[in-house]
DNA sequence: ATGGTTAGTGTATAATGAACACTAACTGGA
DNA sequence: TCCAGTTAGTGTTCATTATACACTAACCAT
Protein backbone atom coordinates (compact mmCIF):
# COMPACT_ATOMS: atom_id res chain seq x y z
CA UNK A 1 0.00 0.00 0.00
CA UNK A 2 1.26 3.58 -0.72
CA UNK A 3 0.13 7.07 -0.10
CA UNK A 4 0.12 9.74 -3.11
CA UNK A 5 -0.09 13.08 -3.18
CA UNK A 6 0.17 15.88 -5.32
CA UNK A 7 2.90 17.37 -4.91
CA UNK A 8 6.05 15.99 -3.33
CA UNK A 9 6.33 15.83 0.67
CA UNK A 10 9.22 16.21 2.99
CA UNK A 11 9.71 13.45 5.66
CA UNK A 12 8.74 14.76 9.31
CA UNK A 13 10.71 13.53 12.32
CA UNK A 14 11.32 13.90 15.87
CA UNK A 15 14.29 14.28 17.72
CA UNK A 16 15.40 14.41 21.31
CA UNK A 17 17.94 15.39 23.07
CA UNK A 18 18.38 14.38 26.75
CA UNK A 19 20.54 16.08 29.38
CA UNK A 20 20.89 14.15 32.46
CA UNK A 21 23.47 15.32 35.89
CA UNK A 22 25.42 12.43 37.24
CA UNK A 23 27.88 13.25 39.73
CA UNK A 24 29.05 16.90 38.75
CA UNK A 25 28.76 16.23 35.20
CA UNK A 26 26.45 16.83 32.12
CA UNK A 27 25.40 14.08 30.20
CA UNK A 28 23.49 13.22 26.71
CA UNK A 29 22.05 10.13 26.16
CA UNK A 30 22.41 8.54 22.36
CA UNK A 31 21.90 5.56 20.72
CA UNK A 32 23.72 3.71 18.08
CA UNK A 33 22.45 3.44 14.78
CA UNK A 34 21.50 -0.13 13.90
CA UNK A 35 19.93 1.06 10.18
CA UNK A 36 21.53 3.11 6.95
CA UNK A 37 22.38 5.76 7.02
CA UNK A 38 25.46 6.16 9.62
CA UNK A 39 24.59 2.45 10.67
CA UNK A 40 26.73 1.96 13.90
CA UNK A 41 26.93 5.74 14.65
CA UNK A 42 25.80 7.87 17.12
CA UNK A 43 22.68 9.66 17.36
CA UNK A 44 20.07 11.21 19.28
CA UNK A 45 17.32 9.12 19.92
CA UNK A 46 13.64 9.87 17.33
CA UNK A 47 12.00 8.79 14.61
CA UNK A 48 9.29 9.33 12.19
CA UNK A 49 6.08 11.32 13.16
CA UNK A 50 2.83 9.25 12.30
CA UNK A 51 0.45 10.70 11.28
CA UNK A 52 -2.04 10.29 13.90
CA UNK A 53 -0.28 11.65 17.25
CA UNK A 54 1.01 14.68 18.20
CA UNK A 55 4.53 16.14 17.66
CA UNK A 56 5.16 15.90 21.22
CA UNK A 57 3.75 12.03 21.48
CA UNK A 58 6.02 11.42 18.67
CA UNK A 59 8.55 12.60 20.49
CA UNK A 60 7.41 10.52 23.52
CA UNK A 61 7.28 7.17 22.13
CA UNK A 62 10.62 7.74 20.19
CA UNK A 63 11.92 8.34 23.36
CA UNK A 64 10.43 5.26 24.94
CA UNK A 65 11.24 3.28 22.59
CA UNK A 66 14.58 3.91 22.21
CA UNK A 67 15.56 4.39 25.77
CA UNK A 68 13.33 3.59 27.51
CA UNK A 69 12.46 6.83 29.00
CA UNK A 70 8.96 7.59 30.56
CA UNK A 71 7.38 10.89 32.05
CA UNK A 72 10.25 13.12 31.15
CA UNK A 73 10.64 17.05 31.04
CA UNK A 74 10.06 17.72 27.38
CA UNK A 75 9.81 21.11 25.57
CA UNK A 76 10.41 21.85 22.00
CA UNK A 77 13.59 23.11 20.65
CA UNK A 78 13.63 23.99 16.96
CA UNK A 79 12.65 22.80 14.12
CA UNK A 80 15.56 22.08 11.79
CA UNK A 81 14.96 21.71 8.00
CA UNK A 82 17.90 22.06 5.81
CA UNK A 83 17.99 20.61 2.11
CA UNK A 84 20.67 18.10 2.83
CA UNK A 85 20.33 17.06 6.70
CA UNK A 86 19.59 13.76 5.51
CA UNK A 87 21.51 12.07 2.77
CA UNK A 88 18.12 10.06 0.94
CA UNK A 89 15.87 12.65 0.94
CA UNK A 90 14.15 15.34 2.50
CA UNK A 91 13.84 15.18 6.28
CA UNK A 92 12.84 18.17 8.64
CA UNK A 93 12.96 17.21 11.99
CA UNK A 94 11.19 18.90 15.32
CA UNK A 95 13.80 18.59 18.20
CA UNK A 96 12.86 18.23 21.57
CA UNK A 97 14.74 18.56 24.66
CA UNK A 98 14.22 16.76 27.83
CA UNK A 99 15.78 16.75 31.33
CA UNK A 100 15.20 13.70 33.69
CA UNK A 101 16.98 12.76 36.95
CA UNK A 102 19.98 10.43 36.06
CA UNK A 103 19.76 8.62 39.27
CA UNK A 104 16.29 7.56 38.28
CA UNK A 105 17.32 6.32 34.68
CA UNK A 106 20.74 5.26 34.85
CA UNK A 107 19.56 1.59 35.23
CA UNK A 108 17.02 0.95 32.91
CA UNK A 109 19.26 2.95 29.58
CA UNK A 110 21.98 0.54 30.78
CA UNK A 111 20.05 -2.32 30.31
CA UNK A 112 18.27 -1.32 27.23
CA UNK A 113 17.78 -4.04 24.23
CA UNK A 114 18.75 -0.81 22.09
CA UNK A 115 22.36 0.44 22.29
CA UNK A 116 21.40 3.66 24.42
CA UNK A 117 24.45 5.25 26.35
CA UNK A 118 25.05 8.39 28.59
CA UNK A 119 28.06 10.20 27.03
CA UNK A 120 29.38 13.08 29.60
CA UNK A 121 29.13 16.66 27.16
CA UNK A 122 32.70 17.46 26.71
CA UNK A 123 33.65 13.83 25.41
CA UNK A 124 31.05 13.28 22.67
CA UNK A 125 31.51 10.43 19.63
CA UNK A 126 30.61 12.40 16.29
CA UNK A 127 27.12 12.16 16.04
CA UNK A 128 24.80 11.19 12.63
CA UNK A 129 23.24 13.75 10.75
CA UNK A 130 23.14 17.67 11.92
CA UNK A 131 22.49 15.78 15.52
CA UNK A 132 25.82 17.21 16.34
CA UNK A 133 24.65 21.24 15.86
CA UNK A 134 21.33 20.32 17.39
CA UNK A 135 22.66 19.26 20.70
CA UNK A 136 24.62 22.20 20.59
CA UNK A 137 21.33 24.28 20.19
CA UNK A 138 20.22 22.52 22.80
CA UNK A 139 22.87 23.22 25.45
CA UNK A 140 22.84 26.67 24.21
CA UNK A 141 19.25 26.92 24.98
CA UNK A 142 19.81 25.08 28.56
CA UNK A 143 22.29 27.85 29.12
CA UNK A 144 20.26 30.69 28.62
CA UNK A 145 17.35 28.54 30.10
CA UNK A 146 19.41 29.64 33.78
CA UNK A 147 19.53 33.09 33.33
CA UNK A 148 15.71 33.37 33.76
CA UNK A 149 14.16 30.78 35.56
CA UNK A 150 15.65 28.39 37.89
CA UNK A 151 16.26 24.94 37.21
CA UNK A 152 17.37 21.81 38.69
CA UNK A 153 14.05 20.16 39.58
CA UNK A 154 13.91 17.89 36.53
CA UNK A 155 18.13 17.03 37.16
CA UNK A 156 18.73 16.48 40.47
CA UNK A 157 17.53 13.98 42.84
CA UNK A 158 14.40 14.26 44.72
CA UNK A 159 16.55 14.71 47.78
CA UNK A 160 19.65 16.75 47.31
CA UNK A 161 22.27 19.26 48.80
CA UNK A 162 23.03 23.01 47.88
CA UNK A 163 26.29 22.16 46.60
CA UNK A 164 24.68 19.62 44.07
CA UNK A 165 22.47 22.26 42.76
CA UNK A 166 25.52 24.49 42.96
CA UNK A 167 27.71 22.39 40.94
CA UNK A 168 24.57 21.79 38.55
CA UNK A 169 24.93 25.48 38.33
CA UNK A 170 28.47 25.16 37.73
CA UNK A 171 28.33 22.84 34.73
CA UNK A 172 25.61 24.46 33.02
CA UNK A 173 27.26 28.11 33.24
CA UNK A 174 30.77 26.63 32.97
CA UNK A 175 32.19 28.87 35.92
CA UNK A 176 33.02 28.69 39.86
CA UNK A 177 30.14 30.38 41.55
CA UNK A 178 30.67 31.96 45.40
CA UNK A 179 29.35 29.27 47.90
CA UNK A 180 27.67 32.00 50.04
CA UNK A 181 26.03 34.15 48.00
CA UNK A 182 24.70 30.86 45.64
CA UNK A 183 23.01 29.74 48.89
CA UNK A 184 21.48 33.09 50.21
CA UNK A 185 19.96 34.18 46.44
CA UNK A 186 18.79 30.35 46.19
CA UNK A 187 17.05 30.22 49.48
CA UNK A 188 15.62 33.58 49.11
CA UNK A 189 13.46 32.34 46.55
CA UNK A 190 11.54 29.84 48.92
CA UNK A 191 11.59 27.09 46.43
CA UNK A 192 13.22 24.74 48.44
CA UNK A 193 12.50 23.23 51.62
CA UNK A 194 15.10 22.01 54.23
CA UNK A 195 14.74 18.56 55.42
CA UNK A 196 15.54 17.49 58.58
CA UNK A 197 17.95 14.41 57.09
CA UNK A 198 21.74 14.52 55.78
CA UNK A 199 23.45 12.79 53.12
CA UNK A 200 24.95 9.62 54.09
CA UNK A 201 28.13 7.33 53.17
CA UNK A 202 29.91 10.38 52.83
CA UNK A 203 33.76 10.69 54.64
CA UNK A 204 33.47 14.40 56.19
CA UNK A 205 30.81 16.43 57.42
CA UNK A 206 26.97 15.52 56.12
CA UNK A 207 25.66 18.13 54.22
CA UNK A 208 22.01 18.90 54.92
CA UNK A 209 19.13 17.61 51.92
CA UNK A 210 16.62 20.03 50.72
CA UNK A 211 13.81 19.44 48.28
CA UNK A 212 11.99 21.12 45.99
CA UNK A 213 8.47 22.91 47.10
CA UNK A 214 6.91 22.02 43.65
CA UNK A 215 4.10 24.51 44.01
CA UNK A 216 6.56 27.27 44.63
CA UNK A 217 8.81 26.25 41.82
CA UNK A 218 6.37 26.41 39.56
CA UNK A 219 4.91 29.73 40.40
CA UNK A 220 8.61 30.81 39.61
CA UNK A 221 8.85 29.24 36.90
CA UNK A 222 5.93 30.76 35.39
CA UNK A 223 6.54 34.39 36.93
CA UNK A 224 10.02 33.87 34.83
CA UNK A 225 12.80 35.07 37.24
CA UNK A 226 16.32 36.99 36.67
CA UNK A 227 18.07 34.14 38.35
CA UNK A 228 21.69 35.34 37.76
CA UNK A 229 24.50 33.94 39.47
CA UNK B 1 1.96 13.43 -11.92
CA UNK B 2 1.32 12.60 -7.93
CA UNK B 3 4.04 11.40 -5.36
CA UNK B 4 3.96 8.18 -3.71
CA UNK B 5 5.03 6.96 -0.45
CA UNK B 6 5.32 3.97 1.87
CA UNK B 7 3.68 5.90 4.91
CA UNK B 8 1.26 8.41 5.04
CA UNK B 9 2.91 11.78 5.78
CA UNK B 10 2.10 15.29 6.86
CA UNK B 11 1.85 18.43 5.20
CA UNK B 12 4.25 20.61 5.90
CA UNK B 13 3.42 24.72 5.90
CA UNK B 14 5.16 27.50 7.31
CA UNK B 15 3.39 30.48 8.64
CA UNK B 16 4.65 34.01 9.63
CA UNK B 17 3.44 36.28 12.76
CA UNK B 18 4.62 40.17 11.32
CA UNK B 19 4.63 43.06 14.12
CA UNK B 20 4.98 46.48 12.91
CA UNK B 21 5.31 49.29 15.27
CA UNK B 22 2.40 52.23 14.14
CA UNK B 23 2.30 55.33 16.18
CA UNK B 24 3.30 53.91 19.44
CA UNK B 25 1.26 50.64 18.86
CA UNK B 26 2.08 47.30 17.66
CA UNK B 27 0.37 46.19 14.65
CA UNK B 28 0.39 42.80 12.82
CA UNK B 29 -0.09 42.00 9.60
CA UNK B 30 -2.98 39.23 8.17
CA UNK B 31 -4.38 38.58 4.73
CA UNK B 32 -7.43 37.41 3.99
CA UNK B 33 -8.12 33.75 2.60
CA UNK B 34 -8.99 33.47 -0.68
CA UNK B 35 -9.54 29.88 -0.85
CA UNK B 36 -10.97 27.37 1.67
CA UNK B 37 -10.94 26.60 4.10
CA UNK B 38 -11.78 29.31 6.11
CA UNK B 39 -12.50 31.52 2.69
CA UNK B 40 -13.16 35.32 3.74
CA UNK B 41 -10.94 34.74 6.86
CA UNK B 42 -8.42 36.25 8.11
CA UNK B 43 -5.11 34.64 8.97
CA UNK B 44 -1.80 34.65 8.99
CA UNK B 45 0.74 34.83 5.87
CA UNK B 46 2.06 31.20 5.27
CA UNK B 47 2.04 28.30 3.17
CA UNK B 48 2.96 25.14 2.11
CA UNK B 49 7.06 24.45 1.98
CA UNK B 50 8.43 23.03 -1.27
CA UNK B 51 10.96 20.21 -1.61
CA UNK B 52 12.91 22.17 -2.74
CA UNK B 53 13.79 25.45 -0.06
CA UNK B 54 14.61 25.40 3.60
CA UNK B 55 12.54 26.25 6.36
CA UNK B 56 13.31 30.14 6.11
CA UNK B 57 13.37 30.65 2.52
CA UNK B 58 9.77 28.85 2.66
CA UNK B 59 8.67 31.64 4.98
CA UNK B 60 10.68 34.50 3.39
CA UNK B 61 8.68 33.45 0.17
CA UNK B 62 5.48 33.53 1.95
CA UNK B 63 6.11 36.73 3.03
CA UNK B 64 6.86 38.05 -0.40
CA UNK B 65 4.65 36.44 -2.48
CA UNK B 66 1.79 37.19 0.33
CA UNK B 67 2.80 40.21 1.75
CA UNK B 68 4.99 41.91 -0.69
CA UNK B 69 7.11 42.10 2.42
CA UNK B 70 11.10 41.57 1.91
CA UNK B 71 14.73 41.54 3.77
CA UNK B 72 12.60 41.17 7.38
CA UNK B 73 14.12 40.23 10.20
CA UNK B 74 12.85 36.56 11.32
CA UNK B 75 13.10 34.32 13.53
CA UNK B 76 11.67 30.80 14.16
CA UNK B 77 9.28 30.59 16.72
CA UNK B 78 7.30 27.27 17.02
CA UNK B 79 6.21 24.37 15.67
CA UNK B 80 2.66 23.52 16.00
CA UNK B 81 1.16 20.33 14.98
CA UNK B 82 -1.58 19.05 16.63
CA UNK B 83 -3.66 16.79 14.94
CA UNK B 84 -6.66 18.77 14.16
CA UNK B 85 -5.92 22.04 13.61
CA UNK B 86 -6.82 21.67 9.89
CA UNK B 87 -9.58 20.20 9.04
CA UNK B 88 -8.81 18.97 5.57
CA UNK B 89 -5.76 16.60 6.68
CA UNK B 90 -2.40 16.83 9.08
CA UNK B 91 -0.65 19.78 8.96
CA UNK B 92 2.23 20.60 10.83
CA UNK B 93 3.03 24.23 10.28
CA UNK B 94 6.72 25.73 11.43
CA UNK B 95 5.90 29.02 12.81
CA UNK B 96 8.33 32.22 12.50
CA UNK B 97 8.11 35.69 13.57
CA UNK B 98 9.14 38.94 11.54
CA UNK B 99 9.74 42.26 13.39
CA UNK B 100 9.41 45.43 10.70
CA UNK B 101 9.62 49.16 9.98
CA UNK B 102 6.03 49.62 9.69
CA UNK B 103 7.45 53.20 8.02
CA UNK B 104 9.16 51.26 5.57
CA UNK B 105 6.53 48.79 4.47
CA UNK B 106 3.21 50.62 4.83
CA UNK B 107 2.38 51.56 1.43
CA UNK B 108 3.41 48.31 0.29
CA UNK B 109 1.28 46.11 2.10
CA UNK B 110 -1.91 48.44 1.33
CA UNK B 111 -1.67 48.29 -1.97
CA UNK B 112 -0.79 44.49 -2.48
CA UNK B 113 -3.39 42.69 -4.55
CA UNK B 114 -3.68 40.27 -2.48
CA UNK B 115 -5.83 41.58 0.67
CA UNK B 116 -3.36 42.43 3.36
CA UNK B 117 -3.54 44.30 6.03
CA UNK B 118 -2.45 45.47 9.31
CA UNK B 119 -4.28 44.92 12.08
CA UNK B 120 -4.03 46.66 15.98
CA UNK B 121 -3.08 43.79 18.28
CA UNK B 122 -5.81 44.98 20.65
CA UNK B 123 -8.62 44.90 17.75
CA UNK B 124 -7.97 41.51 15.95
CA UNK B 125 -10.29 39.41 14.03
CA UNK B 126 -10.71 35.53 14.87
CA UNK B 127 -8.19 33.71 12.78
CA UNK B 128 -8.63 30.71 10.61
CA UNK B 129 -6.72 27.75 11.77
CA UNK B 130 -4.80 27.68 15.24
CA UNK B 131 -3.82 31.01 13.86
CA UNK B 132 -4.62 33.12 17.22
CA UNK B 133 -2.67 30.73 18.84
CA UNK B 134 0.35 31.05 16.82
CA UNK B 135 -0.07 34.63 17.34
CA UNK B 136 -0.46 34.35 21.11
CA UNK B 137 2.81 32.67 21.14
CA UNK B 138 4.60 35.24 19.36
CA UNK B 139 3.16 37.52 21.16
CA UNK B 140 4.34 35.97 24.40
CA UNK B 141 7.80 35.92 22.76
CA UNK B 142 8.08 39.66 21.90
CA UNK B 143 7.53 40.51 25.21
CA UNK B 144 10.10 37.49 26.88
CA UNK B 145 12.41 38.58 24.20
CA UNK B 146 12.80 42.39 25.61
CA UNK B 147 13.70 40.78 28.94
CA UNK B 148 17.34 39.82 27.80
CA UNK B 149 18.06 41.71 24.64
CA UNK B 150 17.29 45.28 23.88
CA UNK B 151 14.91 45.64 20.49
CA UNK B 152 13.89 48.34 18.63
CA UNK B 153 16.31 47.94 15.61
CA UNK B 154 13.89 46.21 13.52
CA UNK B 155 10.75 48.17 14.72
CA UNK B 156 11.48 52.10 14.64
CA UNK B 157 12.66 53.61 11.83
CA UNK B 158 16.28 54.42 11.32
CA UNK B 159 16.32 57.77 13.12
CA UNK B 160 14.13 57.86 16.34
CA UNK B 161 13.59 59.81 19.44
CA UNK B 162 14.29 58.50 22.51
CA UNK B 163 10.35 58.60 23.10
CA UNK B 164 9.64 56.46 20.49
CA UNK B 165 11.96 53.78 21.80
CA UNK B 166 10.32 54.10 25.06
CA UNK B 167 7.16 53.75 24.06
CA UNK B 168 8.04 50.86 22.12
CA UNK B 169 9.08 49.23 24.88
CA UNK B 170 5.80 50.30 26.92
CA UNK B 171 3.48 48.80 24.37
CA UNK B 172 5.37 45.55 24.18
CA UNK B 173 5.46 45.34 28.06
CA UNK B 174 2.22 46.63 28.57
CA UNK B 175 3.11 48.88 31.09
CA UNK B 176 4.54 52.90 32.10
CA UNK B 177 8.26 53.56 32.46
CA UNK B 178 9.92 56.12 34.09
CA UNK B 179 11.20 58.29 31.19
CA UNK B 180 14.58 59.21 33.07
CA UNK B 181 15.63 56.46 34.29
CA UNK B 182 14.41 54.73 30.97
CA UNK B 183 16.76 57.55 29.22
CA UNK B 184 19.98 56.70 32.27
CA UNK B 185 19.81 52.94 31.35
CA UNK B 186 19.64 52.52 27.32
CA UNK B 187 21.98 55.04 26.86
CA UNK B 188 24.41 53.34 28.76
CA UNK B 189 24.01 50.43 26.89
CA UNK B 190 26.02 52.15 24.14
CA UNK B 191 24.21 51.24 21.99
CA UNK B 192 22.71 54.72 20.28
CA UNK B 193 24.45 57.23 18.70
CA UNK B 194 23.25 60.81 18.96
CA UNK B 195 22.81 62.47 15.93
CA UNK B 196 23.11 66.47 14.98
CA UNK B 197 19.23 66.15 14.44
CA UNK B 198 15.75 66.70 15.94
CA UNK B 199 12.31 65.85 14.50
CA UNK B 200 10.41 68.43 12.77
CA UNK B 201 6.68 69.01 12.21
CA UNK B 202 6.17 69.17 15.93
CA UNK B 203 4.10 71.87 17.78
CA UNK B 204 6.45 71.51 20.42
CA UNK B 205 10.04 71.19 21.63
CA UNK B 206 11.65 68.92 18.88
CA UNK B 207 13.26 65.94 20.40
CA UNK B 208 16.74 65.02 19.56
CA UNK B 209 17.02 61.66 16.74
CA UNK B 210 19.47 59.10 17.21
CA UNK B 211 20.03 55.86 15.66
CA UNK B 212 21.56 52.27 16.51
CA UNK B 213 25.12 52.04 15.84
CA UNK B 214 24.74 48.72 14.51
CA UNK B 215 27.68 46.85 15.68
CA UNK B 216 27.48 47.64 19.56
CA UNK B 217 23.89 46.64 19.04
CA UNK B 218 24.52 42.85 17.18
CA UNK B 219 27.35 42.67 19.98
CA UNK B 220 24.98 43.31 22.84
CA UNK B 221 22.36 40.90 21.11
CA UNK B 222 24.63 37.82 20.67
CA UNK B 223 26.48 38.27 24.21
CA UNK B 224 23.20 38.88 26.34
CA UNK B 225 21.64 41.31 28.60
CA UNK B 226 19.32 42.03 31.25
CA UNK B 227 17.61 45.05 30.07
CA UNK B 228 14.68 45.15 32.82
CA UNK B 229 13.10 48.88 32.56
C1' DA C 1 44.02 11.84 68.53
C1' DT C 2 44.89 13.69 64.23
C1' DG C 3 44.56 14.70 59.39
C1' DG C 4 41.57 15.09 55.58
C1' DT C 5 37.53 16.75 53.60
C1' DT C 6 33.40 19.22 52.84
C1' DA C 7 29.55 21.97 55.33
C1' DG C 8 28.09 26.04 56.82
C1' DT C 9 28.04 30.90 58.06
C1' DG C 10 28.36 37.10 58.00
C1' DT C 11 29.92 41.51 56.88
C1' DA C 12 31.52 45.45 54.45
C1' DT C 13 31.61 47.80 50.12
C1' DA C 14 30.21 48.75 45.55
C1' DA C 15 26.83 48.84 42.07
C1' DT C 16 22.35 49.14 40.61
C1' DG C 17 17.38 50.19 40.78
C1' DA C 18 13.46 53.18 41.97
C1' DA C 19 11.11 57.20 43.00
C1' DC C 20 10.42 61.73 42.05
C1' DA C 21 9.55 67.48 39.73
C1' DC C 22 11.03 71.10 37.54
C1' DT C 23 12.87 74.11 33.58
C1' DA C 24 13.70 74.41 28.44
C1' DA C 25 12.23 74.76 23.83
C1' DC C 26 9.14 75.19 20.46
C1' DT C 27 4.40 76.16 18.13
C1' DG C 28 0.17 78.35 17.32
C1' DG C 29 -3.29 81.43 18.23
C1' DA C 30 -5.08 85.58 20.59
C1' DT D 1 4.56 89.72 20.99
C1' DC D 2 3.03 87.31 24.57
C1' DC D 3 0.73 83.61 26.46
C1' DA D 4 -0.99 78.85 26.62
C1' DG D 5 -0.12 74.30 25.45
C1' DT D 6 2.82 70.54 24.73
C1' DT D 7 6.68 67.54 24.98
C1' DA D 8 11.97 67.43 25.80
C1' DG D 9 15.39 66.98 28.82
C1' DT D 10 17.86 66.64 33.16
C1' DG D 11 20.05 64.80 38.99
C1' DT D 12 19.76 63.34 43.44
C1' DT D 13 18.51 60.59 47.18
C1' DC D 14 17.46 56.32 49.18
C1' DA D 15 16.75 51.43 49.14
C1' DT D 16 18.01 47.22 47.36
C1' DT D 17 21.00 43.99 45.49
C1' DA D 18 25.53 42.11 44.05
C1' DT D 19 30.17 41.00 45.10
C1' DA D 20 34.24 39.76 47.46
C1' DC D 21 36.12 37.32 50.93
C1' DA D 22 37.97 33.32 55.34
C1' DC D 23 37.25 30.87 59.08
C1' DT D 24 35.10 27.22 62.28
C1' DA D 25 32.14 22.94 62.51
C1' DA D 26 31.27 18.24 61.76
C1' DC D 27 32.26 13.93 60.37
C1' DC D 28 35.16 9.90 58.82
C1' DA D 29 39.24 7.14 58.41
C1' DT D 30 43.53 5.84 59.96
Amino acid sequence: MTFQYEFPRAALTVDCVVFGLDDAELKVMLIQRDLAPFRGKWALPGGFVHTDESLEDAARRELREETGLKNVFLEQLYTFGDLNRDPRERVVTVAWYALVRLSDHRVKAATDARDAAWFRLHELPKLAFDHGSILETAHERLRGKVRYEPIGFELLPKKFTLTQLQKLYEVVLDRVIDKRNFRKKILQLGVLEELDEVETNVAHRAARLYRFKPKNYRNLVKRGVNFEV
